[in-house]
RNA sequence: GCCCCCAUCGUCUAUCGGUUAGGACAGGAGAUUCUCAUUCUUCAAAGCGGGGUUCGAUUCCCCGUGGGGGCACCA
């Protein structure tokens, strides 16, 4: 087992962000391929912000995104792990022993109320426009990080910074690095918009003279309109939203892998077991990347076809159970074989399962809603009546034969020979007539599995509705 | 305003000084199928600009420009 340890550290501000995600799978990725310990650290010092019920958000969808962690909460088998707790809210006693430390270095004063870690060098006061106030500036050695991403970056760090604030809290920077320091973190790996913190970080470091952990900042990921980063409120966002929407966490986790690192060469689709023994930090990209969600939904189609059929069946099962019930109900309550039968013909169509309620819809009762530009399309040239009642006449025939796709498609390839049609003539209008819809399976697999009578009945009931109209 | 990071098709990217600059998504055209989707064929599409270094730069360096991030008693 190697030495390595990662960790990461997500806020319970109520969502889970797919940046945060890519964050945790790299440190999750970084874990497994090198033998390390991956931690979950719950950074929850800002009580006015954080809230108990938001912690599930960040354990569910870890959990669904299949990065599970060696240490922090919830980890019952060994209580936590030994560097526990593992929630900044539970380790008061921790900061203010370090804080202790660096008052007895004199690296400490209050002001305001709060305290403040003071830097080493000259001192004075400038006027910062930005700001538009008086700072004091002091005159320090600049910070180098070793990016194993980056490379070598250096940064000046020449303001003192507040530690705890005048509530009594620690204040993000303090307790990120105390935490490193005290859960043994080797390497930090986590957004690019950290990398200018980070020059406070080796500060405080060098004043608790500890030896920093490799860093390893990921470049961002950008929203997929209009400037800036994605943040909560674009499209595509949150990773309950993937969830919500029948998405295949594999494939999410090997989308979000590719934006950002790839292996070399050619290769997109990749399992997640292959990807943990490619992973390394160097080969991350160092630019960021735009979000797409077309190319999502292509992975998650990609990793849809390729799933054996019985597990199709199972997950999409699983999906119809989270749906309202108006929506799921009726086919959870369809018959196991039959159930599996119709995810048959869905599987090789579909893009995504939130597609499935609508595309299966007839298959599981009466109620189903008719395309009104499909029934037009339909019904606009040759003699639709006269092909409903011929297909019905023909389905319901004891005769006809039911034992195959192709048996059945002569069967009504010989219907239409015999008046001069072809088999399109009845294929269009039929689908409109038995499914409502102007697309899905073939037309003579789902005739066969919804079976003579229902589609006998449907035909009729169809033409006769249009009889009404005429 | 100050500081840091980045820069190849519209998008994600391959290339680790010498290539007809490759792949994928998206887009166009076509083929196949009973519709649709898949699949297949095919078309269009890129080295930000300017200086260097070098026999040779997409690749290394510098300057611009552009994009991103940071500059809190948020994390």
């Amino acid at each position: 087992m190697s030495s390595v340890r990662v960790r990461f550290a997500p806020s319970p501000t109520g969502f889970f962000h797919i940046g945060s995600a890519r964050t945790a799978l790299f440190n999750w990725l970084y874990a497994r391929h090198t033998g390390g310990v991956f931690i979950l650290r719950i950074e929850d010092t800002d009580a006015a912000r954080n809230s108990d019920a938001y912690l599930d958000v960040i354990y569910q969808s870890l959990a669904w995104l299949g990065l599970n962690w060696d240490e922090g909460p919830r980890v019952d088998a060994n209580g936590g792990g030994e560097c526990g707790p593992y929630r900044q809210s539970e380790r008061g006693h921790v900061y203010r022993e370090y804080l202790e430390k660096l008052r007895a270095a004199g690296r400490v004063y209050e002001k305001d109320g709060a305290t403040w870690f003071r830097l080493l060098g000259e001192r004075h006061e400038v006027y910062d426009e930005h700001r538009q106030k008086t700072v004091t500036k002091v005159k320090t050695a600049p910070m180098v990080i070793d990016d194993a991403i980056r490379g070598r970056v250096e940064r000046v760090e020449d303001e003192d910074f507040v530690i705890f604030r005048s509530d009594g809290n620690p204040v993000f920077h303090f307790v990120n690095v105390v935490d490193d320091i005290a859960m043994r973190i080797t390497h930090v790996i986590r957004g690019e918009d950290h990398l200018s913190n980070t020059s406070k970080h080796v500060a405080l470091l060098e004043a608790f003279g500890v030896k920093p952990p490799v860093f390893a900042h990921i470049p961002l990921i950008l929203k997929q309109n209009g400037p800036g980063k994605m943040s909560k409120r674009d499209q595509g966002a949150l990773i309950e939203e993937y969830q919500k929407r029948g998405y295949l966490p594999e494939a999410v986790v090997n989308f979000i892998t590719l934006l950002g690192w790839n292996p070399g060469g050619d290769r997109e689709k990749l399992p997640v077991a292959e990807i943990v023994s490619l992973f390394d930090l160097p080969a991350v990209n160092q630019s960021n990347a735009r979000f797409d969600d077309k190319k999502m939904a292509h992975m998650n189609m990609l990793y849809l076809l390729a799933l054996p059929a019985a597990e199709f069946a199972a997950r999409a099962r699983t999906y119809f159970a989270t749906l309202p019930a108006e929506a799921g109900a009726a086919a959870l309550a369809a018959d196991a074989a039959y159930f599996e039968a119709v995810m048959g013909l869905a599987q090789p169509k579909i893009k995504g399962f939130e597609e499935l309620p609508a595309y299966t819809a007839y298959f599981w009762g009466e109620a189903y809603p008719t395309d009104e530009k499909a029934q037009a399309k339909a019904l606009a040239k040759g003699e639709p009546k006269a092909r409903l009642a011929e297909l019905a006449e023909l389905v319901r025939a004891p005769a006809t034969d039911f034992s195959s796709d192709a048996a059945l498609e002569a069967a009504i390839k010989a219907l239409a020979e015999a008046r001069g049609l072809g088999f399109g003539d009845y294929q269009g209008v039929a689908r409109v007539a038995v499914t409502g819809l102007a697309a899905g399976p073939s037309i003579t697999s789902l005739i066969r599995l919804l079976g003579r009578e229902r589609v006998a009945s449907r035909l009729e009931r169809f033409a006769a509705g249009l009889g009404r109209e005429a």
